[in-house]
RNA sequence: GCCUGGAUGGCGGAACUGGUAGACGCGUUGGACUCAAAAUCCAAUUCUCGCAAGGGAGUGAGAGUUCGAUUCUCUCUCCAGGCACCA
């Protein structure tokens, strides 16, 4: 029998218990079904879950639950991404250790995130700061040293002089450090950088087989930042100096317009070319000015110096002035341009403001014109002024002077990208370490795979200055080189926390292995993940170097396939009052309250019924209850009716429905398909209203007569419309479809019930309502049969008293019919 | 600044390939039940003019294409996400 009262908390502890009992949502690889691998990105264990964890893993829980009823073996993990910088400022603010800071955490969010009764399978639990995890990425940092694909360099960090320590972008406030408000300045430091630029063209083109999967915007915001870029690069000789300056130009066209080379300030020819006291000056008020701003942020006034030596012209052989710019950047190209001030506008303002000379060398088709430019000319055109080239169409040209410089070995064509390498090394303690020593005698040496992982000490200090606290630690950086047996210095930067993140899908798929980040058999029968839900704000990092590190492991025969993520949902935030929920704003809302006084099944139905997955989420208390409401309405039509939905079924054919169920059966039938290809189109929102229509619907003959489900024909219709809404709605709110399918008398769970389908034969009516418009404005609508023709209906239209008033006097001029839907007539 | 999105009643949102704008939910108003309240059920609810019948306007703003535009094109405004050390 069930209770009067529709009460959450008893009911989702019991299946919650059973679900875990009975092994329910384990995963294993010898099923004869489909496999399907249902993946949200993990959460860093901050301590509480909060509303966007619940309305991420709502979502990837019923796509799991769905496909589950649909015949697949489902894959559904969870895990920690658990380094990072919030654990070590816990470490300094409050003494604690960041691993037991982190662990605690992960223990209290596990609670919370089990009482959601999202289907996880908990054996294959991934912790990303357990060395049994991270010993396998520095054994795959070891491969990429080994194969060249990782490498140092110098690269510029934010330094806070007071604390003596680096901080990261988030630590810099207005240009200021987060905990003593000094001004932060830039350091050169030797960093680890992984050649994400040597997969660029694979990571473009890998998008072909994502195309419709993938959100466009996700693709699009993509492309941009890998940037690609046909050109070529082209070397000017210095004069009376054996060095040279090469450029990088998408524009080889304008070669013989170029009336002057810029270099960046940070370019390290700037500072050979700078000698005297003034230009030194010069160049470091550039290279700071640069350092402030953003690569790509325009600037008002461009600002430079001659530096007083010249470029030899590869062609003209012509003296070229060498100018330091502020327009200029090194992290793009080879950081030296070759200006061409009549044909790009950045040089064409930069010449205007130092008086350089401007020379055209594209006119459009057909003019002669002569007259001084106002502004770069950047349209097509015939070459002029350029040599044995001039006459020539510019698009043509731009690859004919390229094959001429190769030849003379002055040039090359090339594809620039905008993507830079990726920069892996942290200051900091709360990560994996780098698996590299230096030695005197070897030089640097990787860390064998016998002697991983290399693990974080237990006994730190964390003072929050003097930056990483592994290199003030007596013994961490003391070692031996693994070579030659000599006292050696570990390196004691570790690595950026995107790199275990890069990989952490694919070590669900084999969690536990101990010869190696995981069995090929098993990626292989997992991968790729079917289904990838998370922020969008994770388009451009996060979501790139999983896909570079899949094509790494891919080429390094760890995994076969090319691209990590088949499909891919971006939901968007959950806001408050308009505002993102933070604890400064005041607007957080904690899981836990609404869990207490709603239950699981109301939590997960409104963070999928308030807006459609992608967008923002409003939060809102009353929808809340609303949803809340819609729960105890279908649990009250279940106990008032409970009576005849035990009754036993008899055959359908048996039965002869009156017009009346015929229409309760066509809406059941009508939920079946829209949910159906709802779910399948990812419109959780729509769905969810589908079941809310049948519930009007059943409640609604109830109102025109109290006794409706009593006859044997209404039973029937009713337990119909029952089943197939516990079926339907099982993926939304789990609890309450179980403990009501139990009622049923079904003793399996409604969890792994096969999802209902619908019988098209019921869904079929006799009539339509025509909507009838003059001159596109509807005057009117009518019922007609199906079939009819259009002469048919223009003859009825043009007689309908509620149209003829507008027609009157005036010529007809057209009569449009879209068949079953709309009819316009057309006067004038 | 650059890249990428978004904007629909009082609110969250719906609308198939260009064809009834506002499904569903919230809120509000009215009714039923009740001694009363809560809960529940039913009904109405884009704005505006009108006693009504009915008319007019309407999907961020402005233009355009079309018999017909929330949907397609152009221009603009505002908001959000990302910008490489937050994850």
């Amino acid at each position: 029998m069930v209770s009067e009262k529709y009460a959450p908390k008893g009911i989702e502890g019991k299946w919650q218990q059973l679900w875990a009992e009975q092994n329910v949502f384990k995963a294993d690889e010898d099923s004869h079904k489909p496999k399907y691998f249902c993946l949200c990105m993990f959460p860093y264990p901050s301590g509480n879950i909060h509303m966007g964890h619940i309305r991420n893993y709502s979502i990837g829980d019923i796509i799991a639950r769905y496909k589950r009823m649909k015949g697949f073996n489902v894959l559904q993990p969870i895990g920690w991404d658990s380094f990072g910088l919030p654990a070590e400022n816990a470490a300094i603010q409050r003494g604690v250790h960041p691993r037991e800071w982190t662990l605690q955490n992960i223990a209290q969010m596990k609670v919370e995130l089990k009482s959601m009764g999202i289907g996880y399978d908990w054996d294959r639990e991934v912790t990303t700061c357990l060395p049994e995890y991270y010993r396998w990425e520095q054994k795959l940092f070891t491969q990429f040293f080994e194969k060249d694909l990782a490498y140092k360099k110098t690269g510029q960090v934010n330094w806070c002089p007071k604390c003596e320590t680096v901080l990261a972008n988030e630590q810099v406030q207005e240009g200021a450090c987060w905990r003593c408000d000094s001004p932060v300045t830039v350091k050169n430091l030797s960093q680890w950088y992984f050649k994400i630029t040597a997969y660029a063209d694979q990571l473009l083109s890998g998008h072909e087989q994502l195309e419709k999967k993938w959100p466009q915007r996700v693709l699009d915001m993509q492309k941009h930042w890998i940037g690609e870029s046909q050109g070529g690069r082209i070397q000017f000789q210095i004069e009376g100096s054996s060095e040279k300056v090469e450029i990088f130009t998408t524009r080889p066209d304008t070669l013989f317009g170029v009336t002057f080379v810029t270099i960046a300030a940070a370019h390290p020819l700037a500072a050979k070319l700078c000698q005297a006291p003034q230009s030194i000056e010069q160049l470091e008020k550039i290279k700071k000015a640069v350092a402030l701003r953003r690569p790509d942020e325009e600037i008002k006034e461009k600002k430079g110096f001659f530096t007083g030596s010249y470029a030899i012209h590869p062609l003209t052989k012509e003296k070229i002035p060498v100018w330091v710019g502020d327009f200029v950047v090194m992290e793009y190209g080879t950081g030296a341009v070759m200006a061409v001030p009549a044909h790009d506008q950045r040089d064409f303002e930069f010449a205007t403001t130092y008086q350089l000379p401007i020379k055209r060398v594209i006119i459009p088709e057909g003019e002669h014109s002569s007259e001084p430019l106002k502004e770069a000319y950047t349209a097509p055109g015939v070459l002029v002024a350029s040599g044995i080239f001039s006459g020539q169409d510019n698009e043509l040209a731009k690859g004919a002077i390229l094959t001429e410089l190769e030849k003379k070995k002055l040039g090359v064509s090339t594809i620039q990208y905008r993507l830079r390498d990726w920069g892996v090394s942290r200051q900091r303690f709360w990560g994996a370490p780098i698996p590299i020593v230096y030695c005197k005698n070897c030089g640097t040496v990787p860390v064998p795979e016998k002697d991983l992982p290399v693990s974080l000490p237990m006994d730190v200090i964390f003072s929050g200055k003097q930056g990483n606290p592994l290199e003030h630690h007596p013994t961490f950086s003391k070692t031996q080189c693994p070579k030659c047996q000599k006292p050696a210095r570990r390196e004691t930067d570790t690595m950026d926390t995107f790199v275990e993140s890069s990989w952490y899908y694919a070590r669900y798929t084999d969690p536990h292995c101990s010869t190696g980040p995981f069995s090929k058999a098993k990626a292989d029968y997992w991968l790729p993940v079917d289904y990838y839900v998370g922020g969008v704000e994770h388009a451009c990092m996060h979501l790139l170097y999983s896909r570079f590190f899949h094509k790494i492991l891919r080429d390094w025969g760890y995994l076969s396939g090319d691209e990590p993520f088949a499909r891919l949902l971006t939901q968007g935030m959950v806001i408050k009052d308009g505002a993102k929920m933070s604890k400064s704003k005041g607007n957080v809302v904690t899981p836990g309250s609404i869990l207490d006084r709603f239950g699981a099944d109301t939590a997960r139905l409104f963070s999928l019924f308030a807006a459609p997955p992608e967008k923002d989420l409003d939060w809102n208390e009353k929808g809340v209850e609303g949803c809340h409401r819609f729960l105890q309405r279908i649990w009250r039509l279940f106990y008032q009716h409970q009576s005849s939905l035990a009754d036993p079924m008899v055959p359908e054919s048996e039965i002869s429905f009156s017009e009346k169920c015929l229409i309760l059966r066509r809406k059941t039938h009508w939920m079946i398909q829209k949910m159906t290809d709802d779910i399948e189109s990812e419109k959780f929102n729509v769905a969810i209203s589908a079941a809310m229509e049948l519930v009007n619907e059943l409640y609604g003959a109830l109102a025109d007569n109290e006794k409706f489900f009593s006859s044997s024909e209404a039973k029937w219709t009713l337990q119909e419309a029952m089943r197939s809404l516990l079926l339907c709605l099982a993926p939304f709110a789990p609890h309450m479809m179980e403990e009501l399918w139990h009622e049923l008398g079904h003793r399996t769970f409604v969890t792994t019930a096969e999802w209902p389908k619908y019988r098209p034969e019921l869904l079929v009516e006799s009539k339509f309502t025509l909507v009838v418009q003059v001159n596109g404005k509807v005057r009117d609508r009518v019922e007609m049969a199906k079939g009819i023709t259009k002469d048919d209906v223009q003859k009825l239209v043009l007689a309908m008293d509620k149209i003829k008033p507008f027609i009157e006097g005036k010529t007809l001029r057209q009569f449009i019919y879209v068949p079953e839907k709309i009819a316009n007539v057309v006067v004038g």
